[in-house]
DNA sequence: GCCAACGTTGGC
DNA sequence: GCCAACGTTGGC
Protein backbone atom coordinates (compact mmCIF):
# COMPACT_ATOMS: atom_id res chain seq x y z
CA UNK A 1 0.00 0.00 0.00
CA UNK A 2 1.38 3.14 -0.83
CA UNK A 3 0.64 6.73 0.64
CA UNK A 4 -0.32 9.86 -1.13
CA UNK A 5 -0.85 13.18 -0.87
CA UNK A 6 -3.75 14.87 -3.30
CA UNK A 7 -4.42 18.78 -3.61
CA UNK A 8 -7.56 21.21 -3.87
CA UNK A 9 -8.44 24.56 -3.57
CA UNK A 10 -10.74 24.28 -0.98
CA UNK A 11 -12.66 27.21 -2.56
CA UNK A 12 -12.81 24.41 -5.59
CA UNK A 13 -13.34 21.08 -3.65
CA UNK A 14 -12.84 21.10 -0.30
CA UNK A 15 -12.57 18.21 2.34
CA UNK A 16 -16.25 19.08 3.55
CA UNK A 17 -17.08 18.62 -0.03
CA UNK A 18 -15.84 15.38 0.25
CA UNK A 19 -17.75 14.35 3.34
CA UNK A 20 -20.55 15.61 2.16
CA UNK A 21 -20.48 13.45 -1.10
CA UNK A 22 -19.00 10.07 0.63
CA UNK A 23 -16.88 9.54 -2.54
CA UNK A 24 -15.97 11.52 -5.24
CA UNK A 25 -13.99 10.69 -8.86
CA UNK A 26 -11.19 12.91 -9.39
CA UNK A 27 -10.56 14.47 -12.34
CA UNK A 28 -9.43 17.35 -14.68
CA UNK A 29 -5.40 16.62 -14.01
CA UNK A 30 -3.83 17.76 -16.52
CA UNK A 31 -0.04 17.59 -15.80
CA UNK A 32 2.24 14.51 -17.00
CA UNK A 33 3.64 13.70 -13.42
CA UNK A 34 0.78 13.91 -11.48
CA UNK A 35 -1.02 11.60 -13.95
CA UNK A 36 1.88 9.43 -13.95
CA UNK A 37 1.38 8.95 -9.87
CA UNK A 38 -2.52 8.66 -10.40
CA UNK A 39 -1.70 5.70 -12.61
CA UNK A 40 0.09 4.02 -9.77
CA UNK A 41 -2.66 4.62 -7.15
CA UNK A 42 -4.71 1.15 -6.06
CA UNK A 43 -7.76 0.55 -4.60
CA UNK A 44 -7.27 1.08 -0.56
CA UNK A 45 -4.09 3.69 -0.48
CA UNK A 46 -4.09 6.11 1.56
CA UNK A 47 -4.69 9.64 0.74
CA UNK A 48 -3.86 12.73 2.47
CA UNK A 49 -6.50 15.89 1.73
CA UNK A 50 -4.55 19.21 1.40
CA UNK A 51 -6.17 22.40 1.02
CA UNK A 52 -4.11 24.78 -1.45
CA UNK A 53 -4.19 28.73 -2.17
CA UNK A 54 -5.62 29.45 0.93
CA UNK A 55 -4.29 31.84 3.91
CA UNK A 56 -3.15 28.62 5.90
CA UNK A 57 -2.55 26.06 3.41
CA UNK A 58 -2.54 22.66 5.37
CA UNK A 59 -2.88 18.64 5.38
CA UNK A 60 -6.98 18.47 6.32
CA UNK A 61 -8.38 15.01 6.47
CA UNK A 62 -7.88 11.45 4.84
CA UNK A 63 -9.46 9.96 2.37
CA UNK A 64 -9.06 6.24 0.38
CA UNK A 65 -8.53 5.42 -3.34
CA UNK A 66 -11.08 3.04 -4.02
CA UNK A 67 -11.16 2.92 -7.71
CA UNK A 68 -8.25 3.90 -10.01
CA UNK A 69 -6.55 4.07 -13.34
CA UNK A 70 -9.28 4.90 -15.51
CA UNK A 71 -9.91 7.52 -18.32
CA UNK A 72 -10.66 10.80 -16.87
CA UNK A 73 -14.41 11.64 -18.43
CA UNK A 74 -13.99 15.02 -18.71
CA UNK A 75 -10.79 14.95 -21.11
CA UNK A 76 -14.01 13.59 -23.76
CA UNK A 77 -16.21 15.82 -22.75
CA UNK A 78 -16.70 19.08 -25.11
CA UNK A 79 -18.29 21.16 -22.88
CA UNK A 80 -15.73 20.73 -20.02
CA UNK A 81 -12.87 22.64 -18.70
CA UNK A 82 -10.54 20.01 -18.91
CA UNK A 83 -12.11 18.81 -22.56
CA UNK A 84 -8.68 17.46 -24.59
CA UNK A 85 -9.35 17.65 -28.22
CA UNK A 86 -5.88 15.06 -28.73
CA UNK A 87 -7.32 12.48 -26.24
CA UNK A 88 -9.95 9.93 -27.43
CA UNK A 89 -11.92 6.89 -25.58
CA UNK A 90 -9.38 4.63 -28.21
CA UNK A 91 -5.98 6.31 -26.80
CA UNK A 92 -7.21 8.44 -23.47
CA UNK A 93 -4.24 10.63 -22.45
CA UNK A 94 -5.77 11.32 -18.77
CA UNK A 95 -6.79 9.28 -16.01
CA UNK A 96 -8.70 9.68 -12.89
CA UNK A 97 -9.09 7.55 -9.65
CA UNK A 98 -12.37 7.99 -7.07
CA UNK A 99 -11.76 8.29 -3.61
CA UNK A 100 -13.74 7.84 -0.65
CA UNK A 101 -13.87 10.29 2.33
CA UNK A 102 -12.31 8.93 5.44
CA UNK A 103 -12.19 11.35 8.17
CA UNK A 104 -11.07 15.24 8.58
CA UNK A 105 -8.28 15.45 11.10
CA UNK A 106 -8.52 17.03 14.52
CA UNK A 107 -5.10 19.13 13.98
CA UNK A 108 -4.49 20.02 10.42
CA UNK A 109 -0.85 20.39 9.97
CA UNK A 110 -0.27 23.52 8.17
CA UNK A 111 2.71 23.87 5.38
CA UNK A 112 4.92 25.87 7.47
CA UNK A 113 4.86 23.41 10.38
CA UNK A 114 5.32 20.71 7.76
CA UNK A 115 7.97 22.51 6.22
CA UNK A 116 9.57 22.94 9.76
CA UNK A 117 9.28 18.90 10.40
CA UNK A 118 10.03 17.59 6.86
CA UNK A 119 12.91 17.88 4.47
CA UNK A 120 12.33 18.32 0.84
CA UNK A 121 13.59 14.94 0.02
CA UNK A 122 11.39 13.47 2.26
CA UNK A 123 8.07 14.91 1.52
CA UNK A 124 7.90 16.91 -2.12
CA UNK A 125 5.14 18.97 -0.68
CA UNK A 126 7.79 21.11 0.72
CA UNK A 127 9.69 21.34 -1.99
CA UNK A 128 10.32 25.20 -2.59
CA UNK A 129 8.17 26.22 -5.76
CA UNK A 130 6.53 22.75 -6.17
CA UNK A 131 3.17 22.75 -8.06
CA UNK A 132 2.70 19.69 -7.91
CA UNK A 133 -0.96 18.40 -7.13
CA UNK A 134 -0.33 14.51 -6.96
CA UNK A 135 2.21 12.95 -4.58
CA UNK A 136 3.34 9.93 -3.01
CA UNK A 137 4.54 10.00 0.47
CA UNK A 138 6.65 8.08 2.23
CA UNK A 139 5.52 5.94 5.02
CA UNK A 140 7.78 7.11 7.44
CA UNK A 141 6.44 11.10 6.77
CA UNK A 142 2.96 8.99 6.63
CA UNK A 143 3.36 8.06 10.25
CA UNK A 144 4.63 11.66 11.60
CA UNK A 145 1.78 13.00 9.37
CA UNK A 146 -0.88 10.67 11.29
CA UNK A 147 0.50 10.96 14.79
CA UNK A 148 0.45 14.50 14.88
CA UNK A 149 -3.06 14.99 13.20
CA UNK A 150 -4.71 13.57 16.90
C1' DG B 1 -1.71 41.47 -5.95
C1' DC B 2 2.99 39.95 -6.61
C1' DC B 3 6.10 36.88 -8.17
C1' DA B 4 8.98 32.49 -8.30
C1' DA B 5 8.91 28.18 -10.32
C1' DC B 6 7.66 25.46 -13.64
C1' DG B 7 5.29 23.28 -17.81
C1' DT B 8 3.79 23.99 -22.48
C1' DT B 9 3.76 25.95 -27.01
C1' DG B 10 5.50 27.20 -31.24
C1' DG B 11 8.88 29.59 -34.26
C1' DC B 12 13.11 28.68 -36.16
C1' DG C 1 16.11 20.14 -30.81
C1' DC C 2 16.57 24.74 -28.81
C1' DC C 3 14.69 28.36 -26.42
C1' DA C 4 11.80 32.54 -25.82
C1' DA C 5 7.27 33.67 -24.74
C1' DC C 6 3.46 32.66 -22.38
C1' DG C 7 0.25 30.55 -19.04
C1' DT C 8 -0.57 28.41 -14.58
C1' DT C 9 0.11 27.19 -9.80
C1' DG C 10 0.23 28.50 -5.37
C1' DG C 11 2.80 30.60 -1.37
C1' DC C 12 3.24 34.85 0.65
Amino acid sequence: MTDWLLKSEPQTYSIHDLERDGTTVWDGVRNYQARNFLRQMQPGDRVFFYHSNITTPAIVGLARVIRSNFADPTQFDPNSAYFDPKATPEAPRWNAVEVEFVKIFSQPLSLSRLKAQFEATELLLVRPGNRLSVMPVAEKVAREILKNSE
